[in-house]
DNA sequence: ATAAATATAGTAATCAATTACTATCTTGAT
DNA sequence: ATCAAGATAGTAATTGATTACTATATTTAT
């Protein structure tokens, strides 16, 4: 009765379900950890349907890293885009990088994990590829920043940049430890104002509670 | 003739060095993956021999986390103790984190694998409590730097505390995936002279490159 | 009817843990 | 001082469970 049917799903859609399983199950476990049986369990299949999909695991993985890199950085530089104030577009991307990694908790976790892997495997290009993508946009606009007066004139650009995206990955971190992801919303905008009044120039007061 | 033979070892020191092996593996694979037959390897002994000094595995990490925990602690503790002035301690700290974990590049990785495991294992529960004594530590500092006005008065201390973990976090995140523990020694000073900046006083004129 | 999607049922490899046994220290009665 | 007896630390082989992956049969939508 209650037993549920198999659906027959078209392959190329089966491989975005597959990806949003693992992004998923990413969320509350060791990604490293994370079996074809499991995927398969989380999407309710078979463990053995999955390879009808995919030649290996490697591909499973680097296809869930294109799924990040691509979805991040769209919506990093969606809210990026309409906003011409450097510092302006640089909060913009810090809240939508945490609002991304707040709807997906398991996308870094996937990306530390291939990123620390000791294997260079196709995954982990994908995920160098992206970081330097992310730092080189960073550096230009901490540039302009500067330029356009609203950044200090003595500002390490470089440390300010490795701060960036630092301030990031320990703002995940402590969420993800916590098991809360409220509360990285709810303290990013605080962070970033520290962050900011570290950057910025003396004379503006950007007021803060 | 240079065959190697198998010493005996008590078994206190054997235990001591079963976890130096687990945190020197931990430097170059994800902690998750690390095989008891691996450790073994790591200490010349065979896989079983292990299970002579620890009842099971989920021992030998508890043995890792409790030293990571008194080291780390002691280290951090050491470096504040002769420093008066609060900012001044929060640098000392700062570094000294930076320093150990730069002489324990596997210490850092342990403690995240373990935090962000679903298992409520004895290693998970020191390494949280460890925590919590650090933030509680920090927000000690932070609020006296307050009261002694090196810091700004309308700072938003919580998020202050947060900041300083997250970046020394971020750091530590960016160097491991870089592989390259030097740049994180010579990061560290620069990225926080930025943090102390987005704290401090408004006067205090802390010079900068 | 056919072809794509899934189930079923395997494989070899690897994991933590256990076993039976051996080698080496340590100790206390003589 | 010596040396058997017990304690300690090791090896080698094996266990059952779990892993990624595969071969083949069955179902279902068109």
């Amino acid at each position: 009765m209650t037993k549920t049917k198999p659906k027959k799903i078209p392959a190329e859609e089966r491989r975005n379900i597959t990806v949003e399983a693992v992004i998923d199950l990413a969320g509350s476990s060791n990604p490293d950890s994370i079996t074809t049986a499991a995927i398969a369990k989380h999407m309710k299949l078979t463990q053995g349907a999955i390879f009808r999909h995919f030649p290996n695991k490697d591909a499973i993985w680097k296809a869930v890293m294109n799924w990040v890199a691509k979805n991040l950085m769209a919506r990093i530089d969606r809210a990026a885009k309409d906003i011409t104030s450097p510092t302006g577009k640089m909060e913009a991307m810090f809240l939508a990088h945490i609002a991304f990694v707040a709807d997906h908790p398991g996308a870094p976790r996937m990306l530390f994990g291939e990123l620390q892997g000791a294997r260079q495997t196709p995954a982990k290009r994908l995920a160098q590829s992206m970081m330097k993508q992310y730092a080189a946009r960073l550096r230009d606009m901490i540039t302009s920043g500067k330029e356009c007066g609203e950044l200090r004139d003595n500002l390490d650009a470089e440390a300010a940049a490795t701060l960036f995206i630092g301030t990031i990955q320990g703002l995940v971190m402590q969420s993800l430890i916590a098991g809360d992801v409220d509360k990285m919303r709810a303290d990013a905008p605080r962070v970033f104002g520290i962050y900011l009044h570290g950057i910025s120039r003396a004379g503006d007061a950007e007021e803060q509670e």
